[in-house]
RNA sequence: CGGGAUGUGGCGCAGUCAGGCAGCGCACCUGCUUUGGGAGCAGGGGGUCGGCGGUUCAAAUCCGCCCAUCCCGACCA
């Protein structure tokens, strides 16, 4: 392509409220541009690198036997509630009406209309399955931000595999696993599989794709010793040892005028770690205390997993006061028995702690956790801390903000037991087939290949998915010669097949090379008077800024051998 | 949903406190000069100042309501 005739408006400036890198520069580079929070028009140069990442995913799951479909995106009410969904999701999935008055969705995940395609799956030797769609997901997100990052509308690769039973499921997430490395490989992601909660999708083994990144959403914990990573939200460490402060043989109430706060009691003598938090909760309807130390913050995902609640919100102030006879900031669990109590396992052991007296400005001292409190369940619900140490090697862990590229997970029989899907095996039994779910986000991950590579001149493209991969820049374009071998140069290099843009526009150098930074080609040759009279073109590499001058007659041969290597990088 | 901030030409911003002709830089158009790293000069086009209502002789500016956008949190297959 003509760069004369296309139409990629960059900017000097990116927008005010573009605060993530990948944001900023998709927008300046002239890949995409918002329309409204959450939802991104694709511009050319966006579309093409956008195709790019999807053919690779494509790629790598032709290779492991995926099959590729095409699924509505408007999906009927009633599948939805055949699945249980339809009630039990809420105010993410965007709802509509036809004219008739039909309840429809706009599908957030394919679950249902994959499952209900399975039913016409008849016999275990049909089995396995796994079947998969590149497709628009909608998703009405309480807060959509950092550009592609997070978006009400995007591409997502999806799919599902169909086994016969847990061995075969087995086979159909390790492929993905694979799968999933060397896509991500390929895009030059660092994506590390990490330990995962399976969230309100139920399900058994999570594994998500975690790219390091400031502008990533999800706080991983990294051992640097063993290779344990995990999300936090399902982490294990042990926490620094901590000595128990000398007990007696009862709790003391004392009186603490005024103190709310687990920072003023630790003012009066009690330390964090000597303290239990006592939080009170409404799980699905029941209200139920949840303790751990006061130095730990509560993980609700890490309660719904261990718990299976799906409810899990603070009661009000009114009903707490109506269970336990006094506020937030003044709550035990000593001497109650008539609700549910939940304590983190930090908490195991301790005596000589200090808590709520269940009266306003009284706490208690000299508390032992399992001689003084009824706990109903020990779980662990507590956030890890950066610093604390693997539960598996001892070594220390590290947290680290991250991008959720991809994300693996066993889905079982739910759905294809709620839509009644049945194989016949080997002795002619029905038997329901168990599932597993996988995703990855196109234009997440065209983000985070943005968020990771780029300059204080632009973004770096790898080879893969560069909108172009070579860019032929005229220095001047009405010097003849020059456009001359240009000319020749583009059209040896479109009959091998490569991506190539010639930058014909008539400007000044300067500009076209800021431009061609800017959007991240990897590479340029440089074709001007002063070159051409030397009988040499320069070829510069845009990851590394390398220039070198090379015969002009060995220029195309040189940048076929590049692009085509480029292009094998990490398979 | 809670907290914070912002809305003035395509992009970046000043002007708002203290009401009085809507400005600047970039980008765009024309001409001349220039031309291997975001050119110079001259001329020019483009804005319901987020919206609605109010106060006032007069509102970008003051008041009220609403909307949008961003950030933190909550939330998030």
């Amino acid at each position: 392509m003509r760069w004369s005739s296309l139409f990629i408006p960059t900017l000097r400036d990116a927008p005010a409220e573009a605060e993530a890198v990948s944001h900023q520069l998709l927008v300046r580079g002239g890949f995409m541009r918002q329309l409204q929070s959450g939802h991104y028009s694709m511009l050319p140069l966006g579309w093409r690198v956008h195709q790019k990442v999807a053919e690779v995913i494509r790629q790598e799951m032709d290779a492991i036997g995926a099959q590729e479909f095409h699924l509505p995106a408007m999906h009927p009410a009633s599948l939805w509630q055949a699945s249980g969904r339809w009630d039990s999701i809420g105010e993410e999935m965007f709802r509509l009406t036809d004219r008739k008055g039909v309840d429809l969705a706009l599908g957030m995940t394919h679950e249902e209309v994959f499952t209900s395609l399975s039913l016409e799956l008849s016999s275990y030797r049909d089995l396995p399955q796994i079947w998969y769609q590149i497709q628009w997901k909608f998703r009405d997100e309480p807060r959509p931000k950092s550009g592609l990052l997070r978006v009400r509308e995007f591409a997502m690769k999806d799919s599902y595999s169909f086994d016969l039973d847990d061995a075969g499921l087995d086979r159909s997430f390790d492929l993905h696993h694979d799968a999933y490395l060397r896509t991500f490989r390929r895009l030059d992601l660092d994506a590390q599989p990490v330990e995962a909660s399976s969230g309100a999708m139920g399900g058994s083994a999570s594994i998500e794709f975690m790219v390091e990144s400031d502008a990533g959403e999800d706080d991983v914990a990294i051992c640097e010793g063993c290779g344990y990573a995990a999300n936090v939200e399902r982490a294990t460490a042990v926490p620094a040892p901590v000595e128990n402060r000398p007990g007696s043989d009862s709790p003391e109430a004392f009186p603490t005028p005024g103190v709310r706060t687990i920072a003023a009691l630790a003012e009066a003598g009690h330390p964090p770690a000597h303290q239990i938090k006592t939080l009170v909760y409404r799980v699905d309807g029941v209200l139920t205390l949840i303790l751990l130390r006061g130095d730990h913050p509560f993980l609700e995902q890490k309660f719904a997993d261990a718990t299976g609640a799906v409810d899990i919100v603070p009661a009000e102030a009114d009903e707490i006061r109506a269970a336990l006879d006094a506020s937030p900031g003044s709550l035990g669990a000593v001497g109650v028995s008539d609700l549910e109590i939940y304590a983190d396992e930090a908490l195991r052991g301790r005596s000589g702690m200090t808590t709520g007296a269940n009266e306003d400005d009284v706490h208690l001292t000299g508390v032992d956790v399992e001689r003084d409190i009824a706990v109903d369940h020990w779980i662990n619900v507590r956030g890890i801390l950066d610093g604390e140490a693997c539960a598996s090697c001892g070594g220390t862990l590290r947290v680290a903000r991250c991008i959720e590229a991809g994300h693996i997970f066993k889905l079982g029989r739910k759905y294809s037991e709620a839509l009644g899907v049945t194989v016949l095996d080997a002795e002619g039994e029905n038997r329901v087939p168990t599932m597993g779910s996988y995703g990855i986000g196109v234009g997440r991950a065209m983000a985070a290949v943005a968020e990771t590579h780029h300059d204080e001149n632009g973004l770096v493209w790898p080879m893969v998915i560069a909108p172009y991969e070579v860019v032929l820049t005229v220095v001047k374009v009405d010097h003849e010669e020059s456009m001359a071998v240009a000319e020749k140069l583009y059209d040896d290099l479109r009959d091998a097949g490569v991506d190539v843009l010639l930058d014909d526009r008539d400007g000044r150098a300067g500009v076209k090379f800021a431009d061609a930074e800017l959007v991240g080609i990897p590479l340029r040759v440089t074709i001007g008077p002063r070159g051409i009279e030397n009988g040499k073109l320069e070829l510069t590499i845009r990851s590394n800024g390398e220039q070198v001058d090379v015969p002009a007659d060995e220029v195309a041969g040189q940048l076929v051998e590049l692009v085509t290597a480029g292009r094998a990088a990490g398979r």
